[in-house]
DNA sequence: GGTTCTCACTTGTATTACACTTGTCTATGA
DNA sequence: TCATAGACAAGTGTAATACAAGTGAGAACC
């Protein structure tokens, strides 16, 4: 009976992943030692892996390695990026308008954090019932930037068209006054103070892809932070509109 | 199997905080130290370092060396509820100075947060470096509160004072105008932007048995959530003071 | 005593080099 | 169509090295 190699290949190594013998997170050997051990070509070995990268069960870095991926993960930050997500979830009728969309030359602090030079600029008003709510400016390499068209952008969020790429975010919030910009856009004083998030996110490599700053007028908003010593998984947190 | 060095040695200096070996406020070994004693390249120490700098463990300064930031801590509240332990482990020098101290009828708001009539309410100035940089206000029912003297307060944090009874908190941050008190106290102009922070505590029962609420000057300080999907320690989240 | 200078030591940053990995392509059989 | 073999491009982790720049402490000076 004939049967197709890397069909077996692929059989194994997902039940060697689901047995836990392979854990999430960990490298697999490389394809030249799997090549080795299954006695079957490089070719054959990259076949059986694609098949598992597109059952999301493992993924690959050139020059680095395949790995197991860890199915928790991308839920975790869905809920912690999509803030507008979470205001039409509470019922809150939110819209994004695109007010800027430019490939431009990243500044000095946005190529220190990105580690590119030249970017995508998106910026966006969200509003709430009608009424701005969020003043979000996205910066992201140009390169990844490329592949999303300003309808892209304005319809859907960069955590929904950047997906399966994000991994891990820093976000800090810190009190500051409104610029003369922000001010105009927001529809409120000179100086008000705002909420000034800046998140940063990290692919699995560790680049950082996305550098979003959202500021959020202080009278309308507020961060929640839930700390329950119980779960020791990441406290949900979340923007909470205040009335 | 095949492990990265940089994560081993990360992992290591980590598990070396954590047990208290590097104790917070510690300098660090050199890099290169760390880097002969591993027997690893400087660049490879350095990255498992950034990598921890990154989880908010450690930080350096530019010719004076890495040292431990502070509350590794395994309960979670722990580094939630000190945040003047977190700047006493950076290495700034930080007081508590009690202004005011009353046992007294809790206002409407405060009765309905923790269910009680009677309640003790605290208030603190802290100063990192001589400077001031949080008005501190916790109330307390007044039953939990007779036990503590002031000197009590002044000497220990309320989550030291109660530190069994605590169990999980809730916190939301927003962005605000100093009011006249606030501006005075912490020695900044009227209206001048601060974040305030309001954390309710709850028992283990879900009885409410502190609520306070800090306010810091926006233009010094900065909250600071890590959402990382590789460390499995606990997300470090806490302030941070920016220069 | 107080100020400035110097020097050892630290981190920050940039190179080059090398081994090893995945990504991709072509050619060859069964 | 499936498998093999080989070759090359490109990315990653580590090493070794060099230099810039900040820090702290003590020496030297006024």
């Amino acid at each position: 009976m004939r049967t197709i190699r890397y069909h077996e290949i692929a059989a194994n190594l997902r039940s060697r992943v689901h047995s836990g013998e392979l854990v999430s997170g960990r490298l697999l050997p490389s394809e030249a030692e799997l090549s080795k051990k299954y006695k079957v070509s490089r070719v054959t070995v990259r076949r059986a892996l694609e098949l598992l990268r597109d059952e999301g069960i493992v993924d690959a870095r050139q020059g680095f390695g395949w790995f197991v991926l860890g199915g928790t993960v991308s839920q975790s930050l869905a809920t912690l990026g999509t803030i507008e997500d979470q205001m039409t979830a509470s019922g809150v009728r939110s819209e994004r308008l695109v007010i800027e969309y430019a490939f431009e030359k990243a500044n000095k602090q946005v190529a220190k954090v990105l580690g590119v030079d030249q970017v995508l600029r998106v910026r966006r008003i969200n509003t709430a019932d009608g009424e701005p709510f969020a003043l979000v400016t996205v910066w992201c390499p140009a390169e990844l930037g490329r592949s999303l068209s300003r309808q892209d952008v304005e319809q859907s969020s960069f955590h929904e068209l950047l997906d399966r790429k994000l991994k891990s975010a820093t976000q800090t919030i810190t009190a500051d006054a409104a610029s003369a910009d922000e001010a105009r856009l927001l529809e409120i004083p000179l100086s008000a103070p705002v909420l000034r998030c800046e998140r940063v996110t990290k692919d699995a490599g560790g680049q950082a892809v996305l550098l979003a700053q959202h500021v959020f007028p202080g009278h309308k908003t507020n961060f929640v932070v839930e700390l329950s010593s119980t779960t020791k998984s990441i406290a949900p947190s979340g923007l909470r509109l205040v009335d």
